[in-house]
RNA sequence: GUGUCCGUAGCUCAGCUGGAUAGAGCAACGGCCUUCUAAGCCGUGGGUCGGGGGUUCGAAUCCCUUCGGGCACACCA
């Protein structure tokens, strides 16, 4: 279904029209002066070059065409009808159309939306498939608070793209094939030199039971990355170990495969404290074997060559007013790097799905290398123009003093460790606020902890670097996940009050508004859709936050000045409970598109 | 050096293809609970939108320039 601003627009449109000028012109858009009208139009004033006249006589022509075509209120004549749109329509110079929608139009569009399974938005024709790509978490390496943005934006632009309908496939693509693996091997070998995955004589089955633990590997690898940085022989066998597993030693082969085991249980873990999971949890190792074939189409293309040594590809264009270096294929020694393996991942991805975008949720200091790969992709043909390929760069989270977020020590903080920290802060703060069993004031901790990261990460413009506030994040003071939170929950009391007194809520008997709070609730419901297929064009999840926060207090506004259950009149009274009831389901499909969830009581 | 992003209230941030008096939150101060969760609501104070030009009827928004900061610039990922 059509989104209120753009049906209003379209009736706009119809008395530009019918005054004599395109109606293109006829934009309505949310009034930027709440206090002088609730939506606007500024088509008058775009038009009046074009037709060469004053834009405040536009403006006064369009409308009179309003009123004589009913589309608006009109006192002479006294005529206000279900029909009518406008409630009131002012020119105003010089050129603006200020108007308000009629309380009765503005019901019946509600009562549109809330039968429409997505609440007024419209959705794209024939969506396709959708890939995310996050960016890559190591094996073998904790999850550190780094990854986190990845992994929250990553959430929620999947469930938005989802929202609008298209298929979207979420790819970990892990870190799993690099010298990290050699080094944990060649770590391992050290500690538990017996172990048959070293013996090259080996030829039984090896065991399927990991002879190591996900904290011994975590510790194994920062010992053995520190190690061959100082020990140049170290990182020779490090580097040979990981040259043999690449060709595939049976051995390092077997034992891949269970630090994979391992490490993939503990990643599972990790991100499902986040609520985020993956369709695919490929990995640099997945792609392996359809490398040489790919170089070698490369090469027989004509759009590889040998460069200083390496096998690269051109990927500078006229336009450019940078230097942009080409995008390595092959080092010199004859290696895949990781220019390779997203490629060969794009072209898999092309082959199973063929996609009609990839979304790289990656740290924005990638920019330049994604430019190359995507370059490199369209000029060899592994994509074609059809398929959108898409950066999502993300700014970094900083700590309280603007640089990048440590711990105390100074270190990398774990995601682990963020999140208990978070979720103790939160569980605190309930205790506090009111009596609860400790029981229940974890279980909520838990959950509205994950809501104030999550929105405190989201609420920010996903390119920009931000401020990491575990005091502000967890507070239920302004716009913070908990305050939203709260403001569900309130609304889910009065209805269980409701329910308790026997009523049965039912969202489609809505009535129109009958005071200022009430009706500026319903014009923020009536804008949802318009805010989703924004976010969505614009793969803007702080769109979505910015939108809730605001039905948030237009709610809580409503609420402060509204009694509900001691209504005297029935009809109204379940005209009421309608909206609320709409309010809710509008904020928890918000914030279940965001990635969050909304406890019954807190 | 080249490119790129950013600079809005004391702090953290919005500002939706240029529109009217630039908005929130936090912090400060003052009001509102015998009534649906006061973790709320209402109000007060606080800004040369980094500076300077330009385009436009109209600029935080577009262009140029300048200052300040972040980041990136082929054998890492």
């Amino acid at each position: 279904m059509k989104s209120l601003l753009e049906k209003l627009s379209l009736e706009m449109g119809k008395a530009f029209e019918a005054a004599g000028y395109d109606a293109a012109l006829g934009r309505v858009t949310i009034s930027n002066r709440p206090d002088l009208c609730e939506y606007q139009c500024n088509g008058a004033m775009a038009g009046a070059k074009q037709y060469h006249k004053a834009p405040i006589q536009i403006a006064g022509e369009v409308a009179e065409k309003l009123k004589e075509l009913g589309l608006a209120a009109d006192a002479e004549s006294g005529k206000n009808d279900r029909s009518i749109v406008f409630g009131d329509v002012a020119a105003i110079p010089p050129g603006f159309l200020n108007l308000k929608v009629s309380e009765s139009y503005l019901v019946a569009y509600l009562e549109e939306t809330e039968r429409d399974p997505k609440y007024g938005m419209n959705q794209p024709e024939n969506p396709g498939t959708i890939i995310i790509d996050y960016g890559g978490a190591n094996v073998a390496k904790p999850l550190h608070v780094g990854h986190i943005r990845s992994a929250v934006i990553g959430e929620a632009v999947k469930h938005m793209m989802k929202y609008a309908g298209y298929k979207v496939i979420g790819d970990a693509h892990l870190g799993d094939w690099g010298l990290q693996m050699g080094l944990v091997i060649v770590g391992l070998q050290d500690r538990q030199p017996d172990l048959p995955y070293f013996d090259p004589d080996f030829k039984g089955e090896y065991p399927y039971i990991a002879p190591f633990t996900i904290s011994e590997l975590e510790e194994i690898y920062p010992a053995s990355s520190a190690k061959s940085k100082e020990d140049p022989e170290y990182k020779a066998r490090a580097m040979e170990a990981t040259h043999q597993l690449q060709i595939g030693n049976r051995g390092y082969r077997a034992l891949w495969k269970l630090i994979m085991d391992v490490s993939l249980t503990d990643l599972k873990k990790n991100y499902g404290a986040l609520n985020v999971d993956f369709e695919l949890w490929n990995g640099e190792s997945s792609v392996q074997d359809r490398i040489p074939a790919m170089v070698q189409y490369m090469k027989d293309g004509g759009y590889a060559y040998i460069s200083e040594g390496a096998l690269v590809v051109d990927v500078k264009e006229e336009t450019d007013t940078k230097e942009v270096p080409p995008c390595m294929i092959l080092k010199s020694d004859g290696a895949s790097l990781y220019n390779t393996t997203d490629l060969a991942t794009i072209q898999e991805r092309m082959e199973l799905y063929h996609p009609e975008q990839i979304i790289y949720v990656v740290d924005k200091r990638q920019s330049l290398y994604f430019e190359q790969v995507f370059r490199c992709a369209r000029k060899t043909k592994l994509v074609g123009p059809e398929t959108k390929l898409t950066f999502l760069g993300f700014g970094t989270m900083n700590g309280a003093d603007g640089k990048p977020f440590k711990t105390r020590e100074g270190g990398v903080m774990r995601l682990e460790k963020l999140i208990s920290e978070t979720k103790e802060e939160m569980y605190h703060k309930i205790k506090e606020g009111r009596p609860v069993t400790d029981e229940e004031a974890h279980e909520t901790a838990d959950q509205v902890a994950i809501a104030a990261l999550k929105y405190g990460d989201l609420s920010n413009q996903a390119s920009k670097d931000y401020v990491f506030d575990i005091d502000r994040f967890t507070s239920f003071e302004g716009d913070t996940g908990p305050y939203i939170l709260y403001t569900i929950v309130r609304i889910k009391s009065i209805l269980a009050k409701y329910a308790e007194q026997g009523g049965v809520p039912d969202r489609s008997r809505l009535t129109p508004a009958k005071n200022d709070s009430e009706k500026a609730l319903q014009m923020q419901l009536a804008g949802f859709g318009s805010m989703m297929e924004s976010a969505i064009a614009e793969i803007a999840p702080h769109r979505i936050c910015g939108y809730i926060y605001d039905l948030a207090n237009a709610f809580n506004k409503f609420y402060h000045e509204t009694q509900i259950l001691t209504e005297e009149d029935p009809v109204r009274k379940e005209g009421l409970i309608a909206m609320l009831v709409l309010t809710r389901d509008i904020l928890e499909t918000a914030i279940d598109v965001l990635g969050f969830e909304a406890p019954e009581r807190m």
